[in-house]
DNA sequence: AAAAGGATCACCT
DNA sequence: GGTGATCCTTTTT
């Protein structure tokens, strides 16, 4: 079924925990491309350190104010985009990073994606990182901004048979700047599940 | 106009 | 475990 923005309305460390295993969908010219969810980060508001928002608000974080249920994405290194989906209430800048997934339709489109990639190799497990994620779904500055929960194109299901799988919480990745906020335990990902961008 | 900073990746040991 | 490559956006002068 596919999710509603009630469920993007809570707090984001919520979210990212609640949301593995669950299906995103993403549609194009180039077909279908489903991913299970493996491993997400929370990130959230003004006094989270590694927040866009601990800077304040301005034209780049404004999305993070906003309604839930919308893409934030942004270029970060140059060269990688990064996928999150905001969450929590208006003004209350929240969001998750989707870091992993599995492909489990499309597969032959996500691998062509990555192939004519110049900064990232085809590997056994070609959609692991929030780099290559966006990559493999094609996610870009061109969807930044977008509503999942109206679109027919981009959105996450949870699956009929969906069961809580076993949870792994851990600190997040790359935010070694952040202070008292770097070893926050908001990252969160499905247990052995090969498809784990770090360990 | 210039500088600095990255929510990464691939490769190495 | 660690390092270097990479180059766009944001921030500062």
């Amino acid at each position: 079924m596919k999710l509603d923005r009630k469920y993007f309305l809570r707090n984001s460390v919520v979210v990212a925990e609640d949301i593995l295993g669950y299906f995103l969908i993403c549609k194009s010219d180039e077909g279908k491309v489903v991913g299970k969810i493996i491993e997400t980060e929370a990130y959230m508001g003004e006094d989270d350190l590694a927040c866009h928002a601990s800077r304040g608000r301005t034209k780049r974080t404004e999305l993070l104010y906003h309604d839930a249920g919308h893409l934030y994405i942004y270029l970060n290194y140059g060269i990688f985009y990064m996928t999150n989906v905001v969450c929590g209430k208006i003004n209350s800048p929240e969001a998750v990073l989707l870091r992993s997934v599995e492909i489990i339709e499309g597969i032959e489109i996500a691998k062509k994606r990555i192939n004519r990639n110049k900064y990232v190799k085809l590997n056994h497990s070609f959609a692991t990182g929030p780099g290559k994620l966006s990559i493999a779904l094609d996610f870009n500055k061109n969807q930044n901004g977008l509503d999942i929960i109206t679109s027919n194109e981009i959105y996450i299901e949870k699956p009929d048979n969906h069961r809580r799988p076993p949870i792994v919480k851990t600190s997040r990745i790359g935010v070694y700047y952040a202070k008292h906020c770097k070893n926050y335990p908001w990252r969160f990902y499905i247990k052995d599940n090969p498809f784990v961008s770090k360990k």
